[in-house]
DNA sequence: CTCTCTCATGTAACCGCTTACACCCACGAG
DNA sequence: CTCGTGGGTGTAAGCGGTTACATGAGAGAG
């Protein structure tokens, strides 16, 4: 079954059948009439591999993210997958598990499949890669941090914002000593969120504590023991921001397994605000990062380097608010 | 950059170049070693696109699955990406988000990209579905529950086994009265839990009680409405089954929302055994559905059905097993 | 020394589609 | 009546690989 067959069964050429399936070029409603019913007839789905070798365009968007079993980055595939199939794109994701190596086969990967963009959330991602892939004129955008160039945009997350709010809401509360567990060292998003922090505190006239801040990896087992490390110093925080919801969550069970009780005595703010963070017990509060923003926006980066021939990138912004629920409270009385 | 130019680099003919590149047939090995070279220095990728188009093949396996978003599918997929990649194989994901409408646009997805073969763990699959892709030849293997037949294998999930080991944990710290919260009705896998469930209360010599029962939908909302509803029994369940964790988590919420603990009160056991399970408070006691064996049984099934001609698909059975953790506890005494 | 036979390689058709280019025809202007 | 003009369609050359078939070079047998 190919457009050959649907050409002879419409007595017309290829040429038409694909100017008709595609409509590049004006086609008589009658002879497309003629087109639709014989695809029908013959129950026809144009081969996606010809159409690619033959047109160049993939009409798919690549999208690399650092962990698939985060739940923040399944909602952003499902978000980003919303947004691209309404315009006519498909989705083709990997997964670099904080790898390197695994970063370059994605990237061999996209090459090899000739996607026609590629949204990228992780630091694996290194000069080399972004060369590979603008030699290729495939266009690029990072949903995180990154420099605009030569065909790549950048979404910058605002950061500040969410974190400025979360630290706020602590003041508020009475707090004064606000731990922070931090994302890995070598991840410049995670640098980022920290010196966020640091700032705000200078901001709000709080010294900075070197006991109170220290790394996790931005996962549960992170949390865990970056948290009993900070429960350990000589005057421990009443509250601590986690650079991600998954370190929060580790954060509470080392906290608990202290003996003591989230939020009566210690207060948790996460950061991402992924689905099982409203469904935790208690509630956790955190900074949220929408998805689909984040999605709608990356989409709308690569049609812009794919559509304008400019490779030039373009820059935009992702805002972040703090979302309270049950995981913060007032300071402990006897503080 | 194609494989003309790598050919020409290399002195030797295109055909040679390809039979390098995909052992096919014998080279001589100071050919092969030209070609390699040649290979690395023009640093050259085969276009998947053409190469999927000459052969037929397109090394793409298909992996459909119900809600990415519950974190069980991510889990599932990296497993499946593990074993497949391994063997040179890519995987194309697709999300009907439990919508016929999407589960037909997948089908078509598969079937336009040409995937070898397709692993399908969604109960939205139809007759038709299941036609369009035996009508192309493409192999599938069912995931949870189905039948075997013209290309079609099938792993069985033993839900059974599961299902006993924890009822005989909840007889064994003394509960009398377990409640069951069941998947969406229209689920076949779900009903098959449920009836697994009652089963057991037979077996073990409880009698089933209609109020003790109630469906959920496989998320959060639905646990959290369908426990709501059983506590409001006239003798309300001391411990309550879950179809999956999700549902579990929801029934938790329920739990304290009624002022109630867990497991003081009210023991849960859901089923998955999904990473947050773990790291939920309190540590969510499950069946443990193994992510890893799920999915090599699935590659390997396809690969029995893509190399040997023959059409008849196979079965395979994957074991559950109780995990105990810390949302189960004895009876309350005042039972 | 010639004849097979085998192994390694080359030649070229083909996979299913897109698209540059050529073509035809109808129509309005000169 | 001839000559653009442009809309609608067809022809055919690729896109970048795979692979059936042809070919040529040695090796061993007669």
């Amino acid at each position: 079954m190919n457009i050959k067959e649907v050409a002879k069964r419409a007595n017309v050429s290829t040429a038409t059948v694909s100017r008709t399936i595609n409509n590049t070029s004006f086609v008589d409603p009658k002879t497309a009439k003629k087109v639709w019913k014989a695809i029908d007839e013959l129950g026809y789905h144009p081969n996606t591999h010809a159409r690619s070798l033959a047109s160049g365009r993939s009409r798919i968007l690549g999208l690399i993210v650092s962990d698939i079993v985060n739940p923040f980055f399944p909602e952003l595939v499902k978000s980003f997958e919303d947004v691209v199939t309404q315009h006519g794109y498909e989705i083709l994701i990997a997964n670099t598990d904080y790898c390197a190596t695994r970063m370059a086969l994605c990237v061999k990967r996209m090459v090899e499949r000739q996607v026609d963009g590629v949204a990228i959330m992780t630091s694996e991602m290194d000069g080399a890669s972004i060369e590979a892939l603008a030699h290729k004129s495939i266009p690029m955008v990072f949903l995180d941090v990154g420099t605009v160039g030569h065909l790549v945009s950048n979404i910058n997350i605002d950061y500040a914002q969410g974190i400025d709010e979360a630290v706020r809401h602590l003041l508020g509360l009475g707090h004064r000593r606000i731990g922070f567990i931090s994302g890995p060292n070598n991840l410049k998003s995670a640098r980022i969120r920290r010196s966020a922090f640091i700032e705000c505190l200078d901001k709000y006239g709080l010294v900075e504590n070197e006991q109170l801040i220290f790394a996790g990896n931005h996962k549960f087992d992170g949390g865990l023991a970056a948290m009993h490390h900070l429960l350990t110093a000589e005057r421990p925080p009443t509250a601590v921001l986690a650079s991600n919801d998954l370190t929060a969550f580790g954060a509470i069970r080392a906290i608990r397994l202290a003996g003591l009780r989230v939020p009566d005595d210690v207060s948790v703010v996460g950061f991402d605000d992924i689905d099982p963070a409203h469904f935790a017990e208690p509630p956790l509060t955190t900074v949220r990062l929408s998805r689909s923003d984040l999605a709608e926006k990356a989409f709308h980066a690569l049609m812009y380097s794919v559509n304008i021939s400019t490779p030039a990138g373009r820059e935009f912004v992702v805002e972040t608010h703090l979302v309270v629920r049950e995981s913060t409270g007032s300071v402990p009385l006897d503080e």
